[in-house]
DNA sequence: ACATTAGAAGATATCGCTAAGATGGTGGGA
DNA sequence: TCCCACCATCTTAGCGATATCTTCTAATGT
């Protein structure tokens, strides 16, 4: 009992006694159990993140936001991944909750039955990220990709381009968003869709190749909407084999604006997502709803920033992001300053413990 | 208790007695609490393993490959980051220790004292993955990254190429590694070393930076060698903006081959490791000890392969994995097939349980 | 010298699961 | 009819840290 009061607050322990209990710390090498703060009803002081992917460096910044703030306020996380797959994220998620994690952070939209179960029924809070959900679990930040991708699309339309194809990966829900935002845009206009999938497994190469394909099959093609940057590097790479020139032969739009894209010669014209914010304000989320069970902010959706790549013109990038703007103030309830800012002023007086 | 073995054998209950406690558990979406499994003596049947990086690909691969092979024995893993940092590694090791993993994968080459006399003192196996190191702490796999590279550049040097400069990026062990291979090759033929480094966070970017660099300061550099592919990919974006043919002008070889590597043309040169392989080894290597304890393998050298890519010619190609091939037969004991072949081998008749 | 008190250290019970052993209830054979 | 065997289920104890309560120790004032 002296030892747990002294690791807790060596203060409370006599001087001398509290050198003997490090001594032997020191000596064995001990390291506490955290099994008996499991058993007890107590908070563990954890937050599980199930991202997605540890491929993708998308995922690395979320984590590394979400870690950050979580020591700020003395939590630790569980980082584990699911492949893009239900039944292995129903796995990790059962992982998780028998570590008696205090809160869950989650990056796919959609669940098995018995997952949604199991959340409801822990009494856990869950932030689901990445993508605004019509029913979310419970608390929700992210993006509408349909909205997103059609403001894209329609930018490119206005700005002159009339044959847009969309270069996409893995099926994942983000990706069919995107598609439909694209479809819904190119309709609205009367213009056709070109969709290219592969299924080589690498994003990089599979760029490389859809592009390829896409060129050789459609000698319109004057830009191609990436459902991520990888796949944008890939079809640049391609344009620039083939003697291309982007912008202005073809435009390139990627999205998530990874470093990546700076890299390039022009640099990679992205929508960006705020990745790491997205990781530390689903941290604010889960300390503040535990603190106080304030079930006061339940969803935000960000609105993104198109980075200042130059595989589109000028033209075209202020054209999208004035959409980018209007989307925002029609969405949420009331105007203001961006979203994302005032949250993070919020949550940043946050004081948990 | 017939909770319990129901869990454990369903047949070791009662028809009914099992239906009934079925639908409890769906009725209430329980979760075992894995607490008490932690408390007593007994394993968890976990896996700690602590990569460097989640923004580093290198370490995804390795995670899948332990992950896979862990779950075939109906191990989990606890995954978790150190940032190449031993500070942070202590502090990640002390929470994986604190959830009494049966096992520990690493992959830093350094630690701190305490968390040498932690891992000792806790009696969990414990493998470090990437580099062979002079004292491991337990078992050991990788590869010799100074051999390697010497290897590398005398091939390089060998080819004919006079003028080779070494980008590198973070100041990691293995980075400095491939330095000291550089260097010893370099010094070995008295040609001239140039090195260079930057502190832009971005490694794709970086690359670019450092090249354009190089061939503002070097008009006679012909080869380039690159701690990683991220920053070979950066440097042949560099000399395809400058118009630099490679490799006629400049040869690039990279390191780890990564799958970016294959989209770009021509095609990446890399030094690849078996990245995925190693992380499948080391979770066999803490099984078969946990089994039956015999510490028949504790240290085991991989030899590196060279990719197809076409940023180096095929004559030397050849001459470097001549050189790796004379490598591996210097360094082994016996002469046999490539280490990595045999491992697989023989591990993958493991009957662990 | 003794009473009082603050400060330090100890005792106890608790969390959920499971190994091992104990108990209960049924059917079949003598 | 009685007893035993066997299968199903129940009881008990124990893992390690900590909240709470109790006990011990030593120093101070009178």
């Amino acid at each position: 009992m002296t030892v747990s009061r002294y690791l807790k607050d060596p203060t409370t322990v006599a001087r001398d006694t509290g050198a003997k209990i490090q001594t032997a710390i020191d000596e064995v090498g001990y390291v506490p159990n955290r099994a008996p703060v499991m058993l007890s009803q107590s908070s563990t002081k954890t937050l599980g993140l199930a991202v997605s992917s540890f491929s993708n460096l998308l995922f690395s910044d979320l984590v590394m936001g979400a870690e950050e703030r979580a020591r700020d306020y003395g939590y630790e996380l569980l980082i584990t991944h699911t492949s893009y797959i239900e039944e292995e994220e129903e796995r990790k998620i059962v992982q998780l909750l028998s570590y008696q994690v205090d809160g869950m952070i989650l990056t796919e939209p959609h669940h098995t039955d018995m997952t949604v179960k199991r959340l409801k029924m822990s009494g856990v809070p869950v932030v689901e990220l990445m993508s605004i959900l019509d029913k979310p679990l419970d608390m929700n930040i992210g993006y509408d990709h349909i909205k997103v991708s059609y403001a894209a699309i329609k930018g490119l339309i206005e700005g002159g381009r009339r044959n847009i194809a969309y270069l996409r990966a893995r099926l994942d829900a983000r990706t069919m968003d995107r598609q439909f935002g694209y479809e819904l845009a190119c309709c609205e206009y009367g213009l056709p869709t070109y969709i290219y999938g592969s299924e080589i497994p690498s994003n990089f190469s599979r760029g490389a190749m859809m592009m390829r394909q896409a060129l050789h099959e459609l000698p319109q093609l004057d830009a191609v909407f990436c459902t991520n940057d990888d796949v944008a590097i890939g079809a640049m790479l391609a344009c620039s084999e083939q003697g291309i020139k982007v912008p202005e032969q073809i435009a390139v739009l990627g999205y998530n604006g990874l470093d990546i894209g700076n890299a390039t010669i022009p640099r990679l014209c992205s929508i960006v997502t705020a990745r790491k914010d997205m990781g530390s304000m689903a941290v604010d989320m889960i300390l503040r709803r535990l603190k106080d069970d304030i079930k006061s902010e339940k969803k935000i959706e960000l609105t993104p920033m198109l980075s200042l790549g130059e595989t589109l013109n000028q033209h075209e990038r202020n054209i999208i992001s004035r959409l980018f703007d209007t989307l925002y103030a029609v969405k949420l309830p009331h105007k203001g300053p961006n979203p994302l800012t005032v949250h993070l002023t919020h949550s940043s007086g946050l004081a948990v413990d």
